[in-house]
DNA sequence: ATGCCAACGCTACGTTGA
């Protein structure tokens, strides 16, 4: 089979993305999806707009807040709640191996601002994944809404976002770690016509003045990038009506192929 | 400094997001 293709996408709300997100899998079939900010339970999790289209889920949700899920045409093995594994904790991360790799969906910490408890709260979080990711044999992918912008081409105009989050060394830092133990930033080998944010404001015409940031990231071991890597942002779902104010973020992996 | 938009929930406006 030929190489795997894999997504990651905050929706803001599935069920505010039926439509949307039905039409990105027919027309984009990634064969691997990591969903953020699904915003509902389990119970509630709307599995038919996946199986329809051929896809098995598995989710991890409450009520309202966060909420991550993973995707796959491919069997999943293995699947975690949580980034300990624990299920405890905010709906925050789910991992399952597919195909040989280990496939985490992240939904890191938003931090709020940079002296409030939920900042350190981040700091905390990302620390933690990265003793996981430690722990964890490659190959892995790492595929999610980070909530941070790894460098200052990564927003539209760094000198109004000093003193935000998002941007501070902190958090560039423990991106940073997690590269130095063996992950690619696969937009490091973006196709030059790709769009470079994935996240753009519902307000203030954000979007069409293109004042973005590069937060969902896809973070793989080196291995998969071999010997070919794709990468794109699909502005086109962020242009569609009712959008999410993220796009979704596909990879195309030369060194990851299923059954 | 705030609202600008969007989504959520014991349908009404406070909370969260980035």
């Amino acid at each position: 089979m030929a190489m795997l293709t894999l997504a990651t996408w905050n929706v803001n709300s599935i069920r505010a993305r039926v439509d949307l997100l039905g039409w990105f899998l027919e027309e984009r079939s990634p064969d691997v999806l990591c969903v953020q900010e699904t915003k509902v339970e389990d119970g509630k999790f709307p599995e038919a707009i996946f199986e329809r289209s051929g896809y098995r889920v598995v989710h991890w949700g409450v009520s309202a807040w966060n909420g991550v899920a993973i995707a796959s045409r491919l069997p999943m093995d293995r699947v975690e709640r949580g980034i300990a594994g624990d299920g405890v904790g905010e709906a925050r991360a789910i991992a399952a191996t597919i195909a040989g790799v280990r496939v985490f969906s992240l939904y890191v910490p938003n931090g709020r601002a940079l002296d409030d408890p939920h900042f350190v709260y981040k700091l905390e979080w990302l620390s933690h994944l990265l003793a996981v990711v430690k722990d964890q044999p490659a190959p892995m992918v790492l595929a999610g809404d980070f909530n941070v912008a790894p460098a200052d081409v990564d927003v539209y105009d760094p000198t109004a976002l000093a003193g935000a989050t998002h941007v501070s060394a902190p958090e560039r830092r423990a991106i940073a770690q997690l590269l130095e133990v063996g992950l690619v930033d696969c937009a490091s080998r973006q196709e030059l016509e790709s769009p470079r944010f994935t996240w753009w404001d519902y307000r203030q015409g954000a979007f069409r003045r293109d004042m973005g940031m590069r937060i969902d990231l896809v973070l793989a071991s080196a291995s998969l990038l071999q010997p070919s890597v794709e990468y794109r942002v699909d502005v086109e779902a962020r242009r569609a009506a009712k959008p999410s104010d993220h796009a979704p973020v596909l990879v195309s992996f030369g060194g990851w192929s299923g059954g």
